[in-house]
DNA sequence: TTTGCAATAT
DNA sequence: TATATTGCAA
């Protein structure tokens, strides 16, 4: 149908999650005296939740002005960024929600370490982190395919409860084809730099500000993420959000399926293509 | 070069 | 305890 194009869209804008609404998987991989040695802005700082989809590194850039004293920190004048260790990495269940959706969409063949991490694209996510985690969640697979559905606890490990906060595909459980149907439709975006490519690949629909900023080049490659999209949803980029590559899956916001696409050099203003396919 | 895995470390 | 690291074979 032809809808008359300026309501329904300014309607739906109106209808988006504002900034509190979306909040999954960030966290501050920056400790404070780091942050303030380096002069980062911490992105909320005067937001008490914080929004970003991504960890945040060791400042690969800026270090201002070097104000930062640390004869414990390797401050052999040596490269921080890479020989500052990381603090550990927390698998909230937002992150593993991530985690297993990308497992899930590669299908347990290529789910491999470094697949698995570039398709979560979060920010910070090492290949080690992931390899760890698949590690036990394998354990944990196995665990669960020994079990009755119904039986007890043959409940180990703690981390069954996280592992137990995101539903696990019944194809993971047993061996054999996948089903195709329990796959996001795989995207491959890798190429995209604009919005409208992107919104065309994503839903075949009409970006809303095609013109407005651009995506700047997709970095190694990276723009990439299979997640989009199943029905009901919308791709959404926010105004002077923070740019990293990341695709998030906010279920939380009104309850509704949002998907937020970041990347590039964030100047765009809220692109959104309906993906709802056909209705 | 990456993976998977068990053992071990923090 | 949860996650990281290591060592080694594939």
């Amino acid at each position: 149908m032809k809808e008359d194009d300026s309501n329904w869209f300014s309607k739906w804008e109106d209808e988006l999650p504002s900034q509190e609404d979306l909040m999954p998987l960030s966290q501050t991989l920056i400790t404070p005296d780091l942050a303030i040695a380096f002069d980062i802005r911490t992105p909320n700082s005067h937001t008490p939740t914080p929004l970003n989809n991504h960890l945040h590194l060791p400042p690969i850039s800026t270090p201002s002005s070097g104000e930062f004293d640390s004869s414990e920190l390797g401050a052999s004048g040596d490269e921080p960024a890479r020989t500052l260790k990381r603090p550990r990495l927390v698998w909230t269940p937002q992150l593993h929600k991530r985690f297993v959706d990308a497992v899930a969409h590669l299908g347990i063949k290529n789910a491999v370490p470094k697949t698995i991490m570039q398709l979560m694209s979060v920010d910070g996510l090492t290949r080690e982190n992931v390899a760890s985690h698949l590690q036990k969640y394998r354990l944990y697979l196995k665990r669960m395919q020994g079990l009755s559905p119904g039986a007890g606890s043959g409940g180990d490990p703690a981390t069954d409860h996280l592992f137990a906060s995101s539903p696990v595909p019944a194809h993971f459980l047993h061996q054999g084809r996948p089903n195709s149907d329990h796959f996001l439709p795989y995207v491959p975006v890798a190429a995209l730099q604009h919005p409208q490519q992107m919104a065309a690949v994503a839903g075949h629909l009409q970006p809303r500000y095609g013109q407005i900023g651009h995506f700047g080049s997709p970095r190694n490659g990276q723009f990439e993420h299979p997640l989009l999209s199943r029905q009901n949803q919308q791709v959404v980029h926010r105004v002077g959000a923070p740019v990293h590559n990341s695709v998030d899956d906010l279920e939380s916001a009104n309850g509704r399926k949002v998907l937020t696409l970041d990347g590039g050099e964030g100047k765009c203003r809220y692109i959104g293509s309906s993906m709802m396919t056909n209705n």
